[in-house]
RNA sequence: GGAGAGAUUCCCGAGUGGCUAAAGGGAGCAGACUGUAAAUCUGCCGGCGACGCCUUCGAUGGUUCGAAUCCAUCUCUCUCCA
């Protein structure tokens, strides 16, 4: 295809920022190598990573190699940008954990056979340095008057910043030349809150190699009313399928506000700009068949095809007059128990529908539970054999959440 | 190092001896309305089979019939000065 990537990424919403011109022309000429870093502060990717992911697959197709960086060792420090507070400080044997689960998620979604992609840690070099040639080599490319001026810190001036995050920027520009030095990387791309360190790393990569280098930051991921998409109460809808389960994940993106699904079609699938267009035109009731299509593509791009439509069969089940099946959240409990008469609101905090016996009470007490499809009026239930025909029981709290028991 | 200020329930933030499980707001949950949307309105929002009991106001001791509130020590945070 003669088509640029930058204005691929352009028209479907990625590009935030760009260091300079000439990064259009440079992509359009030759296919080079380009890096995003991975802090590797948590077990799984989320959804933040995923836009990020879905930029470098946009350009891995276009014929770019990605060079991958878990950050082994950026980790050690914390990213202050744009934070209220210091991170927690993190062990070396959980970065460590983190940074492998964080290669195999990778691996799953770009193509990282020989050749394709390069995947690295920066452990590998940050961890060794020698502090006082460290300074001497990089310290002194830095001003620190710049630095005081830059964005991403300006909370942190206001709250406080120790010398031991303030670092931070100075090893992520350090990547960038090394990455630049040993395989001739010229571009770095990250979410828009790491302009000012992408910025710092083709400025050193200028005064030490005299080479231009460039950056691009992609637009972060936000709903239409400014909040970061992909938490929800219980926390981030992670890519992991053991920590956000296909269905959830399915749903998450199947109740987007109206006014997100446009920028999360041209972000976070591959559908075709008219079909977006198409889809993102919808009004009314009408959109949802747009939600439909944005949460089943975003499943199988995550989870693959048959967990999509297992989710989307189990989600027409529920709230449509389809056909008993899919992959409903489901519990298993041992058959004999049923004997015992356990409350259901006992059983509700087991499945961890409830956090509480109260919250539970309450939320019968409010008409907010079903049990197969009827109200439940007895805080006190008990549930017994005839609650589960067929060897299970539905439950429902509210409007969308269902959770299935399965007596064996 | 010196001088001040502060730490309250998920978050912000009132409360300065009993009427305080602790105002108000936000978040969240449920109900109504809807399109599994948004906005809006109503209720709930520490735990407990519960007109009562238990745990909570940075930590530990103390004063008191009674403490989030008073005293002592400690830990941490912030501001100003160097």
């Amino acid at each position: 295809m003669g088509n640029n990537v930058f204005d691929t990424l352009t028209e479907r919403g990625f590009v935030k920022q760009t260091t300079h011109e000439g990064l259009k022309e440079m992509l359009g000429k030759e296919k080079i190598k380009f890096y995003v870093g991975f802090d590797a502060t948590a077990d799984s990717l989320h959804v933040g990573h995923f836009v990020q992911l879905m930029a470098m697959a946009h350009m891995q197709r276009a014929g770019h190699i990605p060079i991958i960086l878990v950050g082994g060792g950026t980790t050690m420090i914390g990213d202050p940008s744009g934070k209220s507070d210091m991170r927690r400080m993190m062990t070396r044997d959980d970065i460590a954990h983190n940074a492998e689960i964080f290669k195999k998620q990778i691996g799953s979604f770009l193509d990282v056979s020989e050749g394709k992609a390069i995947m690295v840690d920066n452990a590998d070099w940050l961890l060794n340095l020698n502090y006082v040639e460290f300074l001497r080599e990089i310290g002194t490319c830095f001003s620190v008057n710049r630095m005081l001026t830059a964005e991403c810190y300006k909370q942190r001036l206001e709250k406080g910043l120790t010398f031991f995050e303030f670092n931070y920027m100075l090893m992520q520009a350090y990547d960038f030349l090394v990455l630049n030095r040993k395989y001739g990387c010229t571009l770095e791309m990250g979410g828009d809150d790491q302009w000012s360190n992408i910025l710092a790393g083709a400025d050193l990569i200028r005064r030490k190699e005299q080479k231009e280098a460039y950056g691009l930051t992609i637009t972060l991921l936000l709903k239409s009313d400014g909040k970061k998409m992909g938490k929800t109460e219980s926390g981030a809808v992670w890519l992991d399928p053991e920590k956000t389960s296909p269905y959830e994940f399915y749903q998450y993106w199947r109740n987007v506000a109206d006014a997100d699904v446009r920028t999360c079609l041209s972000l976070l699938t591959f559908l075709p700009m008219e079909e977006v267009e198409r889809l993102s035109a919808l009004r009314d009731s009408e959109i949802n068949e747009a939600k439909k299509v944005l949460a089943f593509e975003i499943t199988k791009q995550v989870h693959g095809e048959q967990a999509a439509q297992e989710a989307q069969t189990a989600a027409e089940a529920l709230f449509g007059a389809g056909t008993e099946g899919g992959s409903v959240p489901m519990t298993e409990i041992a058959a004999a128990r049923l004997a015992e008469e356990p409350k259901l609101i006992d059983m509700m905090i087991e499945i961890g529908l409830t956090k509480s016996r109260g919250e539970g009470r309450r939320l019968i007490a409010q008409g907010g539970v079903l049990l197969n499809g009827d109200k439940v009026a007895d805080e006190f239930y008990a549930l017994s054999q005839k609650d589960f025909e067929g060897g299970e029981a539905m439950i429902k709290k509210g409007k969308k959440v269902f959770h299935k028991i399965v007596a064996k």
